[in-house]
DNA sequence: AATGAATGAGGTTTCATTCAT
DNA sequence: AATGAATGAAACCTCATTCAT
């Protein structure tokens, strides 16, 4: 097996584990028992320690969730329009992607980095500042309001981690409205 | 010493080193050396284990969270009023309480009773649900809203535990401001 | 059993597995089950790590190799009878104290504070000192010659140490002549 | 590449590492990554097991060492001559190949065949006894002799090993009159 | 009520060695 | 001859919990 699939697999398993029982039971042990691994002497083989693990895990996830999120941006031609596309593609990934979201929101303490886990901040700061610019958002903090924003996103998505039954459609229609009428100007 | 006493003392500990440490590094150990303690013994013998322990240290920083918070709630007379009031104070006890609104934070993913870490949600949906009735509010879906409003009040409170430099006066503001015209009939 | 004991005992075991095994095949385990305890987790218990068990280890040896040699050290009256006195004990060590001697030579390497496996030096330095003020000793480097004499005696304790056969009383006699003809003015 | 090449290549790498970082840290994953190997395996493969690898190391610096020391005992015509041309030439293959001269007082406690390691003394002891016969030493016991002539080698190769400030050329004056003095009839 | 030593399971990590390719 | 992934034992260490005193 490549060095490359086999990382693919370990990775994998541990996006499941962690989503399933959280990252605080997540061990080796239980990591090569979901990948039907040897033992646990293969993760350490294949990544330098737990952190970076950990690190990779959650760069796959989100690289994974960015993609899923570009991919429904590029048809917005307004700062609002991306705002709106930012959010449902955001709501919409717990929705097709449940397990990666979970692991998401799970690891996102963890992370060794905590610019990578928090990268989201400048970008929709600039959304919002350009937004402003072209006379679309009304005059409010952009730095404060991206923390809202992401706060937002971040706080249903746990919420709907927590609770299966959340009604997501129902949440991103109700999302759109509240944060056009908090936005616009 | 009594035994409330002794429990009191474990659970200020507690709280202190989960603020500072984080949940993954609260040990017993630790704890015990915090408060001077003999023995990690002395815990397992006031507690009957490590989750009653969290669960305790998490209904006491709740029992005072909701203490700090209900009494600023008293003068509002509106729904919207008493809305303003509960997002102010949420704010408020991180910068007077910091190491509880630390704590708070970092425990809600471990209590045992997932009713008690989210016992908001019913309440914040009540006050909503009034202020429609009361012609304050336009007609949101009462139940979303107040995952919204808890997002944003947990979410905040996060980027201020993890970023003392953020102004949370001028978080406040915004934030009153967004809310209300996003609820506003 | 009181702290003290306790680790006295690990002391004593691992004293034991040292000389008969060697540094390296020194582990928690073996020391554990030599002192017949119940898990390598009461050793962790009662050192703060391996260091500190080698560095107590060593420190404990040092402490009952100095004793002795001490104790043999009083009665001389000149430097040339002192550095005599010190040569004899030293060697006499190994044959009344042998595991504690081939655990002496065994953990130096290991110790983490390297000026206190290496303490004699500076002493032995002033001593040879104080016979060339004296008129004792003739006019050589005193730093190098205490290299020399702490050389014989570690090299003399390993050839000891590695073969039992070794005639350690006929080897101090022929070491006292030796030393005394290079030194003597 | 040959078998013979590669053997040598991977000792070479494994007098480094064991010189730079002891024989503890030395394993088969750094002296691959010193040699430039892509594997761990490739070490097992060349070498039946540790041990045997560690031996022909040693037997390599060893083979070193005396050539160096022999091609500097030619000139010497007399057995006092012969033993300070000895001693002079050990301390030099410490200046003038230090990597190999640690190396080889890391792994003489390691090696399998203590025979090997402790080959000199039979040779030590028969240059003694034909400097008492020729009656350029005096009536010492030549084997208890040979083992304060080594200890003292051994000792100032582990102290300038230890502590490169160390001056070996002093070193070498100071042992040459000492041992002058304690040998001579 | 309190002590503090003891327990044993479980954690991550390193290691020499093996094996299919 | 070489590769590099895989293996499984063993290492040290931390943990919550128990228990005799």
């Amino acid at each position: 097996m490549t060095e490359q699939a086999r990382r693919a697999q370990i990775i994998a398993a541990a996006i499941e584990v962690v989503a399933e029982l959280g990252y605080q039971a997540t061990s080796f042990k239980r990591i090569a028992q979901r990948a039907g691994l040897s033992s646990t002497g293969l993760i350490s083989y294949h990544f330098k320690g737990k952190q970076e693990l950990v690190d990779e895990v959650f760069a796959e996830v989100l690289r994974r969730f960015t993609t899923f999120v570009l991919d429904r941006l590029d048809r917005a031609d307004t700062a609002a329009g991306e705002l709106r596309a930012f959010l449902s593609a955001n709501l919409r990934f717990m929705a097709a992607h449940r397990a990666e979201a979970v692991a998401f929101l799970r690891l996102r303490p963890h992370v060794s980095e905590r610019e990578v886990a928090e990268g989201d901040h400048r970008k929709m700061a600039d959304l919002l500042r350009a937004g402003q610019a072209a006379g679309e958002f009304r005059d409010f903090d952009p730095d404060i309001m991206s923390i809202f924003l992401l706060a937002l996103r971040t706080g249903v998505l746990t919420r709907a981690a927590d609770d299966a039954a959340v009604d997501i459609e129902l949440c991103e229609r109700e999302l759109l409205i509240a944060v056009e009428l908090a936005t616009r100007r």
